[in-house]
DNA sequence: CGATTTTGACCCGCGC
DNA sequence: GCGCGGGTCAAAATCG
């Protein structure tokens, strides 16, 4: 399991929050309710990110067609667009969960402009919906979906990055800790796994000329701190509480979604 | 037939 | 105010 991680790769990851001085969400939130429309593009600035670094020979497999193939998650991803990036010889793609119609979870796949080998895979917002069990728990492709279909493997990358099937089942994931448990523990234990690994995303120019990148990694692994009085705590909590607890917004569950992880000032409960 | 991918155009945000 | 770059949408084409 080790051999190809196909969840938790390099997962370097950080979060980049644009508009560090302003309410990122409120954007989101004012112009954001990504369900009730009004402006088809929301502020695309005021989203936040989550940066996963990938091994693109893991990924690959998943698709043996695209350059920037997506990492195999569970979730099935549509891509809708792709756009080559000033500086970087790869073009970027941009993939929509098709899982659901609403669902503002995105991501965008690119190759590493400084390891080739490596996939740069930026998530934004998170889903706003259950797991898509059928894929990720039967591996059964109940939906053919190309790009998602052929990574009936882990939930890993994104669920971790943006942890969301905990609704699944927030108590059996949660029962055994172990780091052995997958599922919801995978959530968290790539994100020790990074800790010791996200030094590839350093290294990649994603974080070129952005001191602030520590910063950015600073707000995840801290959150270990918390997360450890937390799941000290958790006992009785679902997971789910534990991966939103930052997010805790009352607006819209979307609201939350996509401010969940990137909440600690806004969702701090304030 | 339905879903997904591909490609071009449009719009927004930011920097100069 | 203008230009650049990035992100998203929409239409057409392709594949299962």
């Amino acid at each position: 399991m080790d051999g190809r991680f196909n969840n938790h790769p390099f997962v370097s990851e950080q979060e980049e929050l644009e508009n560090g001085g302003d309410s990122p969400f409120s954007a989101l939130i004012n112009d954001g309710k990504m369900t009730t429309i009004s402006s088809p593009r929301r502020s695309r600035r005021a989203v936040q990110k989550r940066v996963i670094s990938v091994p693109i020979g893991d990924v690959d497999g998943s698709r043996p067609k695209g350059d920037g193939a997506p990492p195999s998650d569970s979730w099935a991803w549509r891509k809708y667009g792709q756009k080559p990036i000033k500086g970087s010889p790869y073009p970027r793609g941009y993939y929509r969960c098709s899982s659901s119609k609403g669902c503002p979870a995105r991501k965008q796949v690119e190759r590493s402009r400084v390891d080739p080998t490596m996939l740069v895979i930026t998530y934004a917002c998170e889903h706003n919906h259950p797991w898509p069990a059928s894929r990720n728990h039967n591996n059964s492709s109940s939906t053919p979906t190309k790009a998602a279909t052929a990574a009936p493997k882990f939930p890993p990358e994104e669920s971790s990055g943006f942890g969301k099937q905990p609704e699944i089942e927030p108590n059996e994931k949660f029962v055994d800790l172990g780091e052995e448990t997958i599922l919801a523990v995978d959530n968290f234990s790539w994100f020790s796994d990074v800790a010791s690994t996200y030094s590839t995303v350093f290294e990649s120019p994603i974080c070129e000329g952005s001191s602030s990148c520590n910063a950015d990694v600073a707000m995840i692994f801290p959150m270990e701190e918390e997360d450890e009085s937390l799941f000290a705590d958790l006992g009785e909590l679902p997971e789910c509480s534990v991966v939103f607890r930052r997010g805790v917004f009352k607006h819209d569950e979307e609201c939350r979604r996509c401010s969940l992880r990137a909440a600690p000032w806004c969702g701090s409960t304030g």
